[in-house]
DNA sequence: TGAGCACATAAGCTGGAGTTATGAGCAGCG
DNA sequence: CGCTGCTCATAACTCCAGCTTATGTGCTCA
């Protein structure tokens, strides 16, 4: 179970239930409907907003509560109003649906492939957190652009940017590829993380360079743009424990205490805070890095590109 | 849709395509299902691993292609892979399975009332926010726990663990209720937020406080945490725009335009990154708040409350 | 060449979720 | 007072999505 191979879904101790997550958490669509009936006060104005019978919203509210064993509508002769129990349990649905709302806004991007007003071309880390949320805020204000994604490595995006196929670009490598302007959009770092067992999670002071340089570290393939900030920060010495092709390897494998891993912070960021990786203090070395939008010289971008790149520009991050 | 009565989906554009999330996002046990693909390298094995028939997975999988418009793994005669497409779909995929472990873990803590041998009175906020993450890593360490949650404010945690209801609390207020010991376990912030159309959203200058406490806001109800710490550090001032009873309902109102709001960092996170709400600097006013485990005096806690205690003091806010 | 693993296809069963139709409780109003 | 209009619940029926078992095909390796 810690073969650094997995692709891993960060549950070291494996199913601690029977039954499949799916048995236990209601499906989206009984999620919306509680959504909805929170926020409209009444179990028919729910099934009214969502197309459905008013029986079906009532029999989808109750074998919810049967499934979760937990009270979470009043019902009245004069509507229905959540429980305590039942605030809780909304607010913890709306984190699903938020994320299904995102899935949705990316997988609907990576679908429309031909004829969208918006192609974009973006390197897996931006495209993986970042996009979706973007994509989500553009469909929120413009609702009738279809974006496209297409998602690679920063020497793909400029080649679908030069040849056309592309309207907008983001890259997160060191330097912008020829032949395209660029505008930084967000700063990201990179960090050193490890499981929580491993020495260096209790370390306060910094690491140095040269301590970094030594220790096989857990890391993304050559050629990435995460593994090319690391080696030009270090002097093209990092030293691989192991060699993963994707974020998400790298994570699992860190997680399952393999050793410490470098990642971007945008990738780590929940696992930080549930503590199931720990960032280790780094002086001396520089692992910032810029992540940028590009487009082809001279092309500033127009229309529906250029609405996207001022959604994201005044991102903070 | 800007009234401020609702509790509000966080989609003020409403509904742009037609059908539901649900008939656009693969259910939960499909995106399992792709997880354990793309884990196990083969549709046969992750049948096997949810205890489905390898039929069954195959033609899930399929189907799941069919709804995105994307096929997603590569299969061949000794395994299937996910293609470039698969992998970014399983990315996001992830962060919805990963929502429906905290809801799962939350609503089980919800059902399990009786005879679990662990007893947890939160505030709303921590009951929202943090406790569905210290569910999870506790279950990851210690899988047979059985975890109840009972969601109050600070004198119904109080009264609960003082009752022997519960055996460990987690309070946000100003000051520890008497009776209880404490220990801080993180820092929380109130921050005035707008949303982006707001003028305060493109201000540079802090807010003073005597601005803050001139101007009419979106607030909380009186007695409840955050409204407490407001009119503390304003001076019993705060003068309310509108009143409501719930963080997310708050949200709501801000994000849809109402006007200023003022909530804890933790609530809104996700709505500042996405750039649906922005942060107001605000000068002269000491916002910061504790978040504390409490027990009663002299009744330090032992066994799993003392565990669940040490995974919750390590995280760092 | 036969065993073993992979995925696909076919045919049949089942249950969950939907529908319509109807009943019952409470509020407000002429 | 009883009508109208809103709420939610119950009942009977339909239907399809997803499951199963059984079988076929393609590749690899001993």
């Amino acid at each position: 179970m810690s073969s650094a191979e997995e692709t891993g879904d960060g549950e070291p101790g494996g199913r601690t239930h029977t039954g499949s997550l799916a048995h236990r958490v209601p499906e989206l669509g009984a999620l919306e409907l509680l959504l909805a009936v929170a926020r409209l006060g009444s179990l028919g104005g729910a099934a009214r907003h969502l197309g459905i019978s008013q029986p079906a919203a009532s029999s989808r509210i109750r074998s919810m509560e049967r499934q979760l064993g937990v009270a979470l509508v009043d019902r009245s002769p004069r509507g229905s109003r959540l429980t305590d129990a039942g605030a809780l349990v909304t607010d913890w649905a709306r984190r699903i649906v938020e994320a299904a709302e995102a899935f949705d806004a990316g997988a609907q991007a990576l679908r429309d492939r031909r004829d969208s007003r918006l192609r974009v071309a973006a390197s897996m880390t931006i495209a993986e957190y970042l996009l979706p949320g973007w994509l989500l805020a553009l469909r929120a204000q413009r609702p009738d652009t279809a974006v496209s994604l297409l998602a690679g490595n920063s020497s793909a995006v400029a080649r679908r940017l030069l040849s056309g196929e592309a309207d907008l670009g983001f890259v997160e490598g060191v330097s912008v590829p020829a032949g395209l302007d660029s505008a930084v959009i967000a700063h990201d770092r990179l960090i050193v993380v490890t499981a929580p067992g491993h020495p260096w999670a209790r370390r306060r002071t910094p690491l140095a360079a040269r301590e970094l340089a030594e220790t096989p570290l857990i890391l993304r393939e050559k050629g990435s743009g995460t593994r090319q900030v690391l080696d030009a920060a270090l002097g093209g010495l990092a030293r691989p424990l192991i060699e993963l092709s994707s974020t998400t390897a790298v994570k699992a494998a860190a997680v399952g205490g393999a050793g410490p891993a470098v990642l971007s912070e945008l990738a780590v960021g929940e696992e930080l805070s549930m503590r199931r990786l720990v960032r280790v203090p780094v002086a001396d070395v520089s692992l910032a890095r810029d992540l940028r939008a590009v487009w082809p010289t001279g092309h500033r971008p127009t229309g529906p590109a250029r609405h996207l790149l001022s959604l994201t520009r005044s991102q903070r991050s």
